[in-house]
DNA sequence: GAGTGGTCTAGACCACTTC
DNA sequence: AAGTGGTCTAGACCACTCT
């Protein structure tokens, strides 16, 4: 007999059964979860079933685990956290945590081409932020947010915006990033950009254009950044 | 009772075991390994202490595992392995392959700064090889690769380079890259490259010095590359 | 001491590959 | 049919945390 096309093993479907949960909001972060008895119990599987399904979500960064006290909904709000999808470093050097300063925010209907990466309908609206970032009082980054309202309604009625946006989206939206895409380019700086970061026309910069997935898999956030490279690099580990 | 500093978990054990073997060439790349149950037997651990070992190394891409066949040592010769760390596309789209012509080839020692990337005694040389890759047929990268030859012994003598360097590395010098660190900056193009890219003086181009980590955790060789992104993006999917 | 996750074992059954 | 890896279970013991 052939297996049907719908099987997965019991630890899949245990996996995606408190993936569920987690993105419905079931649990929230920081939350202590039962216990792997406790939940093979409710679910009718073995401890070690449960426990599979544990230890993928703790390697996808959804859950932490500590021995002796349990298992937990990870909370993005650490500093080291925080600065996971930030790549901008000193050459060969130190994590750098910039401060921000908000230029605009503004409301607009979406762009078309917007609409396709957000996969949203083209009547939507979004709202559009303007920041530099600067580090060591240097301005290094100017960058534009999209933010579809429909995913974070009322987000520019927000007063103050905290230096990592994607603390503001878990604990106010429920939105938890988990991944993101880059795509990096080097162009000469827009006319209209040069003046914020004090570089002089045509000076060369990284672009990078950022695709941020929350943890049901919908981007949820656009943004594009104009980067001096003179002295930050943007740095990744590929493995 | 407290334990020892040393403590390491069976399977851990048994993973650096079976990691130092093949580090050492005892098992080569696409070699079958022995069944669970035999490596269970000769290291006296139980089958499912094994499997753990054996799993964790074929997350971490030394290992492939096919059910029914058995466990085979990865070989990165495979197309889509090959270009794993080629981290240039088409805007939003698909993989770029490209064509390679070799400049220039050269011995001399290292330089201070290399030396240090490559933990080399300063007395010693490496090979710098010059490159251009092209796509459809047209410029689009430049690059300088460092290669000492105290790890590559001889590889100049190579009459012909493949197009995957990290193939040679594999089958010649039993080198297994197993990951890089890249550093990306924007930068007008050099004088000296410009006409090799087709690309006017003065042009902004991605920049990307690249450290390629050996299985055993060397760097073992850089590269600086020059990369228009008119065509083309740097791209990365961050986890 | 009670409860948690971490490790290790042993054995069962399944699906896939090869002969 | 024999051998492999993949899944699932059950139970033991350990280290850690909290009370």
């Amino acid at each position: 007999m052939s297996l049907s096309a719908g099987f997965q093993p019991l630890y899949k479907q245990v996996y995606d059964l408190l993936t569920a949960r987690l993105v419905e909001g079931y649990w929230k972060p920081s939350q202590l979860l039962p216990s792997e008895m406790l939940l093979a119990e409710e679910l009718g599987v073995s401890q070690g079933t449960v426990r599979k399904a544990l230890n993928q979500m703790v390697a996808e960064k959804m859950l932490e685990r500590q021995q002796g006290k349990g298992t937990f909904v990870a909370e993005h709000t650490q500093e080291s956290d925080l600065f996971r999808f930030f790549r901008l470093r000193e050459p060969q050097g130190t994590t750098l945590i910039p401060e921000t300063i908000v230029l605009s925010s503004s409301r607009r209907k979406v762009s078309k081409d917007e609409a396709k990466k957000l996969n949203l309908d083209s009547k939507e609206s979004v709202v559009e932020l303007m920041r530099v970032r600067s580090i060591h009082n240097k301005p290094a980054i100017i960058e534009k947010i999209i933010q579809p309202l429909s995913i974070f309604p009322d987000i520019d009625k927000n007063t103050k915006l905290p230096n990592a946006l994607y603390m503001l989206y878990q604990e106010q939206y429920g939105i938890t990033i988990m991944s993101v895409n880059d795509e990096v380019r080097a162009v000469e700086i827009p006319k209209a950009y040069a003046g914020h970061l004090d570089l002089p026309q045509g000076s060369p910069v990284l672009m990078i254009e950022r695709s941020s997935v929350n943890i049901d898999g919908r981007v949820v956030e656009l943004s594009t950044a104009y980067c001096s490279s003179e002295n930050f690099v943007y740095s990744v580990h590929l493995t």
